[in-house]
DNA sequence: AAACCGTGGGG
DNA sequence: TCCCCAAGGTT
């Protein structure tokens, strides 16, 4: 492909955009930017970080949670790490909020309350890797930097025809989106290609009849456009079990316990639980404990079956794992989803106070 | 470098 | 019901 037919492309795709984009809370939309306002780098930032393998629809809401809650970077840093996971309770891979704490303290401790502006920069950061940065460098910035995720990665094996499997592909796509990518407008070419495959260049049942490049597409030529990607098979899930015990005590204080920093749900409230080997464990406390239902949940890599205890606490109880949170500073909205249905479900078999 | 890391919605 | 997958990063 010459240089000039990558440039047609573009601008293509740039039209299509500037009549289709989407309206986000944290996008500034392409008449905006035409007349030169830019986003806010915290903000590009913060949705970067949260849209990692995680919807629009499921973002929106606590994007705007955050950025009322800590509208600016410092005072993000400034925040306790109880709050900020709290906050993204729910929104899973609770490894983003962690790097993102530490990377909001990295900007104001050696950065000076100020996001680095290039891809190279922001690549030294906790949580950027190579897409963050590169959507940060060319959202916020207008550094021609090339962004691949999911979508340009299907859309460009589609485009060019790429039929070798995912991930050993990624390179090449990599390459090939990086021939397309245009010098004017690169941020809001990035946007739009995401746009395309989130909603023409669909996994399944692509809306190809008002693609702008259906007619360069050589999948499209070839009517295998849904075959493509490709993609490596993926293991099978097992099935862990494990038991968790919930006790309140007679003033409404719950039993619950801070998981440790590393692993699954890293840094998240959780209630006291044995490992999920199906070996069992010892209880927190000895009481009369009460089996309470059971919860059924899955992660990315097994399923999980946890057996509910429930019991009540003396107001003297001593637990052996864990701390009783006074029932004013107990919120099930701060524990992660897993945990929130336990709660759910065991809520109204405890007596309460 | 393959494995690990959440959750909810759509087909 | 089950599988796929979503604006990936870290180790």
């Amino acid at each position: 492909m010459r240089d000039s037919d990558a440039s047609a492309l573009a601008a293509d795709l740039l039209d299509w955009y500037d009549r289709n984009a989407r309206s986000m809370p944290w996008r500034v939309p392409p008449g905006d930017r035409k007349a030169g306002i830019r986003p806010d780098p915290y903000r590009v930032w913060l949705s970067e970080v949260m849209l990692q393998q995680t919807t629009v629809a499921a973002v929106r809401d606590y994007f705007r949670r955050f950025t009322d809650r800590w509208p600016t970077v410092a005072d993000l840093a400034a925040a306790e790490d109880a709050a900020v996971m709290g906050e993204w309770a729910g929104l899973g891979y609770y490894a983003r909020a962690r790097n993102l704490l530490a990377c909001a303290r990295a900007v104001v401790r050696d950065h000076g309350g100020v996001f680095p502006a290039t891809r190279e920069g922001l690549l030294t950061l906790p949580g950027i890797g190579p897409y963050t940065a590169s959507a940060i460098a060319a959202i916020a910035h207008d550094e021609a930097a090339t962004v691949v995720d999911g979508n340009v990665e299907r859309v460009m094996s589609r485009l060019w025809l790429v039929t070798d499997p995912l991930p050993a592909s990624k390179p090449e796509l990599t390459r090939l989106a990086a021939i397309l990518t245009p010098a004017t407008r690169p941020g809001d070419y990035a946007q739009a290609v995401m746009d395309l495959g989130a909603t023409i260049c669909t996994p399944r049942n692509p809306a190809c009849g008002i693609c702008p490049w259906r007619d360069p597409c050589r999948a499209r030529a070839e009517g295998v456009q849904a075959t493509l990607p490709r993609k490596a098979e993926k293991a099978a899930k097992p099935v862990r079990q494990g038991v968790l015990w919930i006790a309140r005590r007679a003033d409404g204080a719950v039993l619950v316990e801070r998981r440790a920093e590393r692993g699954l749900l890293g840094g998240m409230l959780g209630f006291v639980g044995s490992d999920w080997d199906g070996a069992g464990g010892d209880a927190p406390l000895d009481l009369p404990w009460r089996p309470a239902g059971e919860v059924r949940h899955t992660f990315t890599h097994f399923h999980l079956i946890l057996t509910l205890m429930v019991a009540e606490a003396g107001m003297d109880a001593r637990p052996r794992r864990g701390e009783f949170l006074p029932r004013d500073a107990f919120r099930p909205a701060d524990l992660p989803t897993v945990m929130r249905k336990a709660h759910d479900l065991t809520a109204a078999a405890l007596a309460s106070p």
